[in-house]
DNA sequence: TCTGGCACTCTGTGTTCCCGAGTGCCAAGT
DNA sequence: ACTTGGCACTCGGGAACACAGAGTGCCAGA
């Protein structure tokens, strides 16, 4: 059905359409890759391969250009990812390693996937629900506020002001955060709730209601929280690749974080590249868009997703080598801080 | 020089050109405008505008078109800031106040922004130095690590790890944690340089040496973050205002901070308007662009500005009115929260 | 000082025309 | 059974051209 050389044809088309953004003829084909046959004979392939859809003319009597189905078949099987160079990776590790504190290592990681990618890049906060607790904090901030402060083995940072009911004294507040502390420690936040729970058993009777009111909010912050925080760069290369359809589509694509949530996927292991090519994707405005993505995390749990955003003719298998780096030394910076 | 009649001729200009993006002509200002006065009259009244650089027209057989020094008098003299109406008002209230911290404060401000004014809005953070410390934790989390969170009045939370030489006991800690407090409360943050340099003299001998580590971390968030953190929303605003020239220029901007830091501005009075109109910006990308902003604050002290990006040929007087609205709604949600 | 009239100057748009790249098909060659 | 060269055909895009319409500047008269 689809013999070697079809195939060595079709991914001759997706190279050259990628670098040149211009339909592909027969006659560009054998002589820009040594196929070792003529035209004439690639016009048959093309037409087969056209039949099949693979690939697509724009009109009749111009070259040929990929459909989506041409692009998933060359990221599947004619194409290998391509790893960065050794200078690439060595001015990542040294960028990186320069962050402080987690706003600045996923700033720092989205911009230097989308200078590395020259795309769009977009990178998810290491999620509340998959890390685990390493301090709660309850501190008094005028008369009747306490701020909650929860704090998780990413580096992650949430807080909270509450508003109590009636005057607590210091010591109160610090037993309720020392018995917190020990019960919650190093507990994963989806277990938070079960084991929140138990624990106003173990406290006077006085402080219950005090500490129901916090706990309270504390859950309600994993609830809200669960919905994880994007940021994106990069948009600037976005004027450069002269978008066929809709600009304006995908840039507001990029402000529905629940979309861009959505397309950076579901799981698929730890550093495991998802491609979404066009219409694969499911939403309707990025038709000419495809998505990189990766997921990454410290250890073996992945905390998170990272990716790219471009137009479906990208340069996969760079664009799939610096996602992959990218997300396997966040997870290295990550793990080490 | 100009009479009241050509100023009536240069608004309509504007006003004119601002709504239909086209070059406006004698006949049609005649018609659109009830000046009292035949085309030929507005011809004379134009021609002596362009001579005095206040309009300008792109080829000789076309109308006229507003320079950036036409746009600067209409500001300037020609308009009113339009106020929102009752409704929008409301609306602008009730989505405020619905945020809980701080993040969701600014994220929703710029978002409401964006969405006002059709277009890019930029939000700064309020400003750590010209806010007060509302209290200084320090956590520890793990052997020979602890956590500075420093908790300002406008709800920003700063946190840091700290790596120690020393094993030290939770109750020194806590000590510390107490004088640093008593210290610090309510000081403004452009002071605590100096508040802390006398400190290690309260402290026992044997705590000054980790004391000075932390508090050398303290003063660098300072410094460190005194560059202000920035967030936009509404790029895909962009896309639908035809830009002239480079789209890709402005994006380009909106992605760096300092640029857009130095757009925004400086201080010119709490809810003052600050407007940027095309030249008069200082880079050179953003020539067909004008920024309106406007400083924020709760009570008396500003700490942060936000604004708008757009063509020159935005409509001033509305989007004043809601930059005005915006930064005032703000301040009022931050005083109160 | 304003106005109507008039000649003039452009741009944008539509039309036509033609070149060339690229195709599909066919018949001949291996 | 493939592959190849040849050939007629198609169609998009650029160049050349004409033209209508909007807008102007200027001038003479009210």
């Amino acid at each position: 059905m689809l013999d070697d050389r079809k195939l060595a044809v079709l991914r001759a088309i997706v190279e050259d359409y990628v670098s040149t953004n211009e339909p592909v003829g027969s006659k560009a084909l054998a002589d820009r890759h040594n196929l070792g046959v003529s035209p004439a004979t690639i016009r048959n392939d093309m037409a087969a391969l056209e039949e099949q859809g693979y690939i697509h003319q724009p009109h009749t009597s111009a070259g040929r250009v990929p459909t989506d189905k041409g692009y998933r078949l060359f990221v599947d099987r004619l194409s290998q990812v391509k790893p960065l160079s050794g200078a690439e990776r060595r001015a990542i590790e040294t960028f990186l390693a320069g962050a402080v504190d987690l706003d600045e290592i996923v700033m720092r990681t989205v911009r230097l996937l989308a200078q590395l990618t020259r795309q769009v890049a977009v990178v998810q906060y290491p999620s509340l629900t998959r890390s685990t607790v390493r301090h709660v904090e309850i501190v008094p901030v005028g008369e009747r506020r306490v701020m909650l402060v929860l704090i998780t083995n990413t580096g992650r940072v949430e807080q909270r002001v509450i508003d109590l009911v009636e005057d607590v004294a210091e010591d109160r507040i610090a037993n309720l955060r020392a018995v917190l502390n020990t019960c919650l420690d190093g507990c994963g936040l989806s277990n938070v709730p079960e084991t929140v729970a138990e624990l106003p058993e173990r406290l006077p009777q006085e402080d219950r209601s005090v500490a129901a009111t916090i706990l309270s909010v504390l859950l309600e912050t994993l609830v809200e929280r669960h919905e994880e925080k994007l940021v994106f760069a990069g948009t600037a290369n976005l004027a450069a690749a002269d978008f066929s359809v809709g600009l304006r589509d995908v840039l507001e694509a990029l402000e529905e974080q629940v979309v861009l949530m959505r397309l950076l996927g579901e799981t698929g292991g730890l550093s495991e590249l998802t491609v979404r090519i066009g219409s694969e994707n499911p939403y309707t405005g990025l038709r000419g868009t495809s998505i990189v993505a990766a997921g990454y995390g410290s250890g073996d749990k992945e905390l998170a997703r990272l990716g790219v955003l471009g137009p479906t003719r990208m340069d996969y298998p760079v664009t799939m080598g610096a996602v992959r780096a990218v997300a396997r030394y966040v997870g290295q910076i990550l793990a080490g801080s």
